[in-house]
Order: C-alpha cells, then sequence, then structure tokens
DNA sequence: CGGCTGGGCCAC
DNA sequence: AAACGTGGCCCAGCCG
C-alpha cells in the first residue's frame, strides 16, 4: 500500500495536480504498472554496478541520484534536505556555469562529484569571477585615475593640489582602531584638473614613496584653513591623520552627516549604497561599484596597486573612484538638494559641519582614568560577587543566576513566589519586580545586591581600565545617531556611567573637571515653545518654575509648595507632583504611569493632569497643533530645522481619527481601557480592535512629535554651544572632554579665574535668545561626581 | 563562531 | 490585550 502510494504519489505530482481522494491514486495506477517500472530500475542497477568505473550523468549527479557499484546510494545534489537556502543558491549558481562551460568539472572521476566537492567549485567560481571583474576594472581604468609612487608624479600631485579651493580626500588604513591602526595610502581628487590619485605608503608590496616623506608634504596642505577638504565620515580619517601629526583644518564637508540631516530614514548610510541608490542625480548611473568583496577579509595594505606587467591595479581605482563619488556626492547631490533646503543647509554648516572637529576633539581628549582606584574597587567588587554567587548559586538549586529565563522557571515554576502577587500573569525578574520579592524569600534581596555589583564590574570597573590608552580612555561621539539630534556615545558610552562608576575618572594633572549644565533646558524650551505667560514668567522672574507651576495648578499658598512641603490634606507633595506631570508631559506620559510615579490613585493623577492643562491652556494648543502639522507633513523639526519624519503618520492619524469617531458614537465618550468590561457588548469587536491598534500607533507617534520638538530643539542648543565654548577651548588650552546631553565637560586649568569660567558660561547663555531666560550652572570636581560649586570652588581658591 | 534579539539597566 | 521620550552595553539564547 504505502508503495503504491508513494509512486501514485510522484505521478501525480508530476502531472501538476492532486486528487482530493487518496482511494483515487490506487485506483489509477495498476499493480503491474508498477512493478515493470522498478523492474526496469532494478535492471540498471544491475548494469550499472557492473562497471565499477560507471561514469553518472549530470541529470544522476545533480538531479535524481545514483547506485555506485557496491549497491549505496547517492542522492542527487539537489535532493538533499538538508541544504540551507543560501548553498542552494551557491550550488545552482555551480551547475549553470558547468552547463555554459564558465568551469570545468574539477575531478577525473564523475564518481567524485559531490555536494562537498561542488560547493568548493563555488569558491573557485567566486575567484574565477573576480579575477574576470579585476582584469575588466584594470583595461578600462579611467585614465584620470591615477598612482602616485615617485617623487616627480608626487610633486605634480603637490603642484596642483595646492592650487584648488576645495578638494575630496580619503585614507585607507590597517583597520577601524585609530588609536592603533595606521594609514596605509590616500586618495584624492582634484576637481578642477578633473584628477584623481592614489598615494599608497604602507603597502606590503611594491615600490613606494615613504610615509613620511608624504605627509610632510601634505600637512601644510590639509592643516591649511584656507582650503576646504570634502570627505565622507570624516571623522575617522581626521582621527587617522592625527596618528601622523596632521591636524586637519577647514573639515568642510561631511557626505555621511549631510545625508543623516537630508534623510533620517535611509536603510543605508553607506557611501556606495547611496551611490546605488541616488547615483544617477550626480552622474553615477550605470557603473557598478563592486568595492570590497574584490579585497576580501585581508587588510588593504595587501590590495595590488601596481599589477605584475605595471599597470595599475584594483586598488587604484577604489580608492579613485571613492574620492571622486565623495566629491560629486557633495557637489552634485547634497549641495543642490541644500539649495532647495535651506534650512537644512543651514543647519548643517551652523552646526552640524563644526561640531565634526568638536567631537574629533573630545574623542581625541579621552577620560584620565584612575587606574590604581578602578584595580582596588575591582578586586574587591569580585571578591563580593564570587561570595555572592556561590551563596546564590546554592539557594536557587544551581541555576545560571545570570539567565533571566532560568530565574524565572526558578522563582515562579518552583518556589511559587508568584503567589504573592494578586497580578499572577507577572513573571519579570526586574529590579521592581524583585524587590517586592524580597520578603518571601531571602535569596532575592541578596540576587538585587548581586545584580547591582556585577552590572557596575561587568559593565563599568573592568573594561574601563582596558579600554584606556596611556591612561586615558576614548568613548565615541556620535553627533547624528539619534532621531532627535541628540549627542550619542559609544565604545565605551561615556553618557551613562553611573555616579559611581563616574569616581574612576579623574583630572589630569594640573587640571579639574569643569562641568556646566543647562539648568531645565527642555521646560525652557517648552516654555519658549507655547509661549505660556506663566511659565515664561516664573522663568523671568528666576522663580522656582515648579513651586509657581504647584502654586497656579493646585491653588495653594507657596508654603505648601515649597521642596519636600506637603498640600494642607498631607496627603501629597505639590511641588514633587508638579515636577513629574512636567516631565512626564515632555515624554508624553500617561495617568496610569503618573498615578504608579507618584503613589497615588488613577482619578487622582487624571486630575492633576487635567488641572495642568487648564492652567495652561497654551501648552495643549501648542501640542495639538505640532500634532496636527506632523499628521498633515509626515514629519516635524526642531528649532533649527533639524527634520524628523513620520512617514504613514497620515493614514494612521486618518485611520485613528475614523475609529475614534465609531467609538465615540457608540459610547459617547473614549474609554481608557477599550478591553474593559462595560463595553464587551457595546462595542462591536472589530472596531475594539482597530480602536485599540491605531490608538497605540497613534499615540505613540504623537509622543514621539513632541518629545522630537523639545528634545530636539534642547540638543541644537547644546550643539551650539559646543561649537562656541569649542572655540575658546582652543584658544585657551582647555580641553572639551565630553557631552551628556545638557551638560559639557571641560578639563581647565586648576588656576583658572572665575571671569574665565564666566566667559565660558556666557557663550552658553548667549547661543539662542529664547523668550525664557536661559541658566547654566558650573560644579568642579577633581574626581568625577565628587562636586564642589563654583562658589565653593573660588572661595577655596581665595582662601 | 558571529550576528541577532529580548530582557534588564545605566544615563539625561 | 497597555501604560514615558532618546540612547548603549551586558548577558543568555537562538540561528545559520
Amino acid at each position: 500500500m504505502g508503495v503504491n502510494m508513494n509512486i501514485g504519489e510522484a505521478i501525480m505530482r508530476s502531472k501538476g495536480n492532486w486528487p482530493s481522494d487518496d482511494r483515487e491514486l490506487i485506483i489509477n495506477i495498476q499493480k503491474d504498472e508498477v512493478d515493470e517500472e522498478e523492474a526496469a530500475r532494478l535492471k540498471a542497477i544491475d548494469d550499472k554496478m557492473a562497471a565499477k568505473n560507471y561514469q553518472p550523468t549530470t541529470r544522476e549527479i545533480w538531479f535524481i541520484g545514483w547506485t555506485n557499484h557496491n549497491g549505496t546510494k547517492k542522492n542527487g545534489i539537489f535532493q538533499s534536505k538538508s541544504t540551507s537556502a543560501p548553498d542552494k543558491a551557491r550550488l545552482q549558481e555551480v551547475y549553470e556555469a558547468i552547463q555554459h562551460g564558465e568551469i570545468p568539472v574539477g575531478v577525473d572521476n564523475m564518481q567524485k562529484f559531490t555536494k562537498a566537492h561542488a560547493m568548493r567549485l563555488y569558491k573557485v567560481l567566486k575567484e574565477k569571477r573576480k579575477h574576470a571583474i579585476i582584469k575588466n576594472i584594470i583595461e578600462n581604468m579611467p585614465d584620470n585615475y591615477h598612482l602616485i609612487t615617485d617623487f616627480k608624479a608626487f610633486s605634480t600631485f603637490l603642484g596642483m593640489v595646492r592650487q584648488e579651493e576645495e578638494f575630496a580626500i580619503d585614507t585607507e588604513t590597517t583597520g577601524l582602531d585609530y588609536f592603533n591602526d595606521e594609514i596605509v595610502g590616500l586618495s584624492f581628487t582634484l576637481p578642477t584638473f578633473d584628477y584623481h590619485c592614489y598615494i599608497p605608503v604602507r603597502h606590503t608590496e611594491g615600490k613606494q614613496l615613504l610615509p613620511e616623506y608624504v605627509f610632510s608634504k601634505l600637512k601644510p596642505i590639509l592643516e591649511n584653513p584656507d582650503q576646504k577638504k570634502i570627505f565622507f565620515n570624516a571623522k575617522f580619517d581626521v582621527h587617522m591623520l592625527i596618528r601622523e601629526d596632521i591636524w586637519c583644518q577647514n573639515v568642510w564637508f561631511d557626505g555621511y552627516v549631510a545625508m543623516k540631516l537630508l534623510s533620517d530614514l535611509e536603510d543605508s548610510y553607506s557611501l556606495k549604497n547611496l551611490a546605488t541608490k541616488f547615483g544617477k542625480h550626480f552622474g553615477f548611473e550605470d557603473r557598478s561599484i563592486p568595492y570590497e568583496e574584490l579585497f576580501g577579509n585581508g587588510g588593504f595594505q595587501d590590495a595590488q596597486f601596481i599589477t605584475s606587467d605595471g599597470r595599475r591595479g584594483i586598488a587604484v581605482y577604489y580608492t579613485c573612484k571613492d574620492t571622486a563619488l565623495t566629491y560629486a556626492f557633495y557637489k552634485y547631490f547634497v549641495m543642490k538638494q541644500f539649495e532647495r533646503l535651506p534650512k537644512l543647509k543651514k543647519l548643517y554648516f551652523d552646526i552640524e559641519r563644526p561640531i565634526t572637529e568638536v567631537s574629533v576633539e573630545m574623542e581625541q581628549n579621552g577620560f584620565r582614568i584612575d587606574m590604581e582606584f578602578a584595580a582596588t574597587y575591582g578586586r574587591k567588587l569580585t571578591h563580593q560577587i564570587d561570595r555572592l554567587e556561590r551563596v546564590l548559586t546554592e539557594v536557587f538549586n544551581g541555576i545560571n543566576i545570570n539567565s533571566n529565563q532560568q530565574l524565572s522557571e526558578e522563582l515562579f515554576d518552583r518556589l511559587k513566589l508568584d503567589k504573592h502577587f494578586p497580578d499572577k500573569w507577572k513573571r519579570s525578574v526586574d529590579a521592581k519586580t524583585l524587590k517586592k520579592l524580597s520578603q518571601y524569600h531571602r535569596g532575592v534581596k541578596l540576587l538585587l545586591k548581586y545584580r547591582e555589583l556585577s552590572k557596575l564590574y561587568n559593565t563599568y570597573v573592568l573594561p574601563m581600565p582596558e579600554k584606556t590608552v596611556n591612561g586615558y580612555l576614548h568613548g565615541q561621539f556620535l553627533q547624528v545617531q539619534t532621531a532627535t539630534g541628540r549627542f550619542a556615545s559609544k565604545g565605551p558610552n561615556l553618557q551613562n556611567l553611573p555616579q559611581i562608576a563616574r569616581k574612576l575618572i579623574i583630572s589630569s594633572p594640573g587640571m579639574v573637571i569643569m562641568g556646566a549644565d543647562y539648568s531645565q533646558i527642555e521646560p525652557r524650551v517648552l516654555a519658549h515653545f507655547t509661549q505660556d505667560e506663566s511659565m515664561i514668567g516664573a522663568y523671568v522672574a528666576g522663580r522656582d518654575l515648579y513651586i509657581e507651576l504647584a502654586m497656579k495648578v493646585f491653588n495653594l499658598e507657596e508654603k505648601y509648595c515649597l521642596d519636600k512641603a506637603y498640600d494642607p490634606t498631607k496627603t501629597f507633595q505639590p511641588r514633587k507632583a508638579i515636577k513629574a506631570v512636567l516631565l512626564g508631559i515632555m515624554y508624553g506620559m500617561g495617568s496610569q504611569s503618573l498615578a504608579g510615579n507618584l503613589g497615588m490613585t488613577n482619578e487622582e493623577a487624571v486630575k492633576i493632569i487635567d488641572d495642568f492643562y487648564k492652567a495652561f491652556p497654551k501648552i495643549r494648543s501648542w501640542m495639538d497643533e505640532r500634532i496636527l502639522f506632523a499628521e498633515k507633513n509626515e514629519y516635524i523639526e526642531t528649532m533649527f530645522g533639524r527634520k524628523r519624519r513620520f512617514i504613514g503618520f497620515k493614514a494612521t492619524a486618518k485611520r485613528y481619527h475614523a475609529v475614534t469617531k465609531k467609538v465615540m458614537d457608540i459610547l459617547g465618550h473614549l474609554p481608557d481601557f477599550i478591553w474593559h468590561e462595560d463595553y464587551k457588548y457595546l462595542v462591536p469587536y472589530d472596531i475594539k480592535r482597530e480602536y485599540w491598534d491605531m490608538s497605540k500607533e497613534y499615540t505613540f507617534t504623537t509622543r514621539r512629535v513632541i518629545n522630537t520638538i523639545i528634545q530636539g530643539s534642547a540638543a541644537d542648543i547644546m550643539k551650539l554651544a559646543m561649537v562656541e565654548t569649542a572655540k575658546i577651548c582652543r584658544e585657551k588650552d582647555y580641553k572639551m572632554i565630553a557631552t551628556i546631553h545638557d551638560e559639557v565637560l571641560f578639563e581647565v586649568p586648576e588656576d583658572i579665574s572665575e571671569a574665565a569660567v564666566n566667559e565660558l558660561v556666557q557663550a552658553m547663555l548667549s547661543v539662542v535668545s529664547l523668550r525664557t531666560p536661559m541658566k547654566c550652572d558650573v560644579a568642579f570636581q577633581h574626581r568625577w561626581s565628587e562636586e564642589i560649586s563654583q562658589e565653593e570652588w573660588f572661595k577655596g581658591v581665595a582662601a
């Protein structure tokens, strides 16, 4: 039966239809037909077995399989079920290449043609094609792509580059670590001469000019402030040049940064991909750019710049193409877009262009690490962590306490600690939940301690000293990484060090760390945008904003609204509550979260938010207006014209408003929670579902719209402040070492005068003129986080 | 083994 | 059946 069925299936499949009833199969296939077919097959096998040197056919090898003289059945290569999808595609390529005669079969005996052999052939094929591409490129290389390996060619190049007002430059290196890797060559594009060149200096093979010589000649050109340098991802090249003691001046343009401003939602910002997508707009159409796959995994120092017969090698093509592209992208694409979008042009040239150089300076400066202290602290931590780990492994039956999955199973399945919760579905093992659970199990409190210490050690105390270069920790500052325009930091992130880890950072000899932070910059920006007189009034009078807001919202006397004071009924702290409300409004917080934060009921939180908007109606109307703008235009912009797009928001809003109207028509109001029992039979499921989904999507976007304007405008102001204070730093040999969103950290001489401090502060305060005054607080510290106020500092200095 | 994801957690 | 915006790093676990 089984045999008949299988053959029947095979036949029906090959006919392209499929019987609905199994009986059809049995009826359609006659038993003797099957036997005949099977007998023929067996005879064929016998014949093949007779010949040990039987050569399986292409069809047998790839598609249907064959049997060798031992009787072992070999599957066709395409029959193997274990082949992954990408491997299948590779095998297909190999099959076709052999059919077309592109590559030979590569075996003298076809019995040896296995799947493994086919996969080896794939590599052969790739290599062959690569060589074909390279050969083609070398034969067709443009005449204006030049290779410079001798004095004469180099001096010709120098003569020309000195005449250029602007030129594109790119460096090739041994790697991406700009404190340890090295430049192996440089490429230039000189637009007026229509000249592109590559200068190898540290390639492993081939005659080259000495790096010291090349860099000594390039130094005055790259440091000449009158010549504009055009880059793609400038920060990297500028760092690499600093390794050669070249401090690039007039970093005029960075295609990567500019593109981020022009379009914030691209899938890729690599030059290659941007050229593929937009190349037709600046004369790079129909040119395939094979790029890095040509060079494999080896460093660029191994790439061939001259062929065995003396021609320009593939490295020349690759590098010259890169700067040619960099220049064309700048001149014929981005600058054209900037003419169309003058606000973005201004944002680029006023803020983002100069801030690139500031980022390089911060990254070069770095944080000085107290290595001794870090080592001692690390030993202390490992000791405690080891001890806790031993106890916890014992208490929790040998599970891996770092695994939340295992921990969750231990706490909730075996120890059944969730019985203490009314809401049993919550199986989270986050700190908030564990804190609540700690009273029911002695291990949980220890676990929290273990988490705290291991986080501190593994994320900060252990890696920070390891990442130092000559005692300094250099993170990266990314100027266009965030959706709002804030800086991001990585490798390590210097913007999220906990207070305790900040103690590892100390000032350089003779210097002191000076932090300057904008006081309440986001609420001030909000007051500015909304033009709400009450908010502005509080700032103008220099009063405590939160006291003012609390008095107004709760209609209370000042004494109830002071810091830590309670309202007359002694149920809550008005100042604290209003601070949470204000921050919450900027983040789009809902009443439930606010209630949770303030330890009050949802109803009370709803009332506070309601009262807040009633007291400051301009805030609500401004928010509504901005959201409407975003719905209509699908983008929003910050104070300095930085755009964030919300593609699809128009459609989302339309659907949201439509379903909202339906729900309103049914209920006469909008529910907080559509799945509540009360609406079970009143609202049809489809409408509930739509309302639920659309609310989530719509409110999520509205929160981002509002927050982007406020956070992004504060970020614009901060970046401008950094540009201005960096100028002072360069003049006076101060160092800027970091920005932490609303704060800048400097290293200044210990004997800095109060007037000099005020000059920095003044620079920060005067970059923008808002309807609200700005405020900037200063603190000094020899060990970061151990703050001395400006007043105390100068009292100490005077004494 | 490297890349990716999700949970958790640090900062503003 | 959810709830607060912007980030990056560590760990476990999964996938190819």
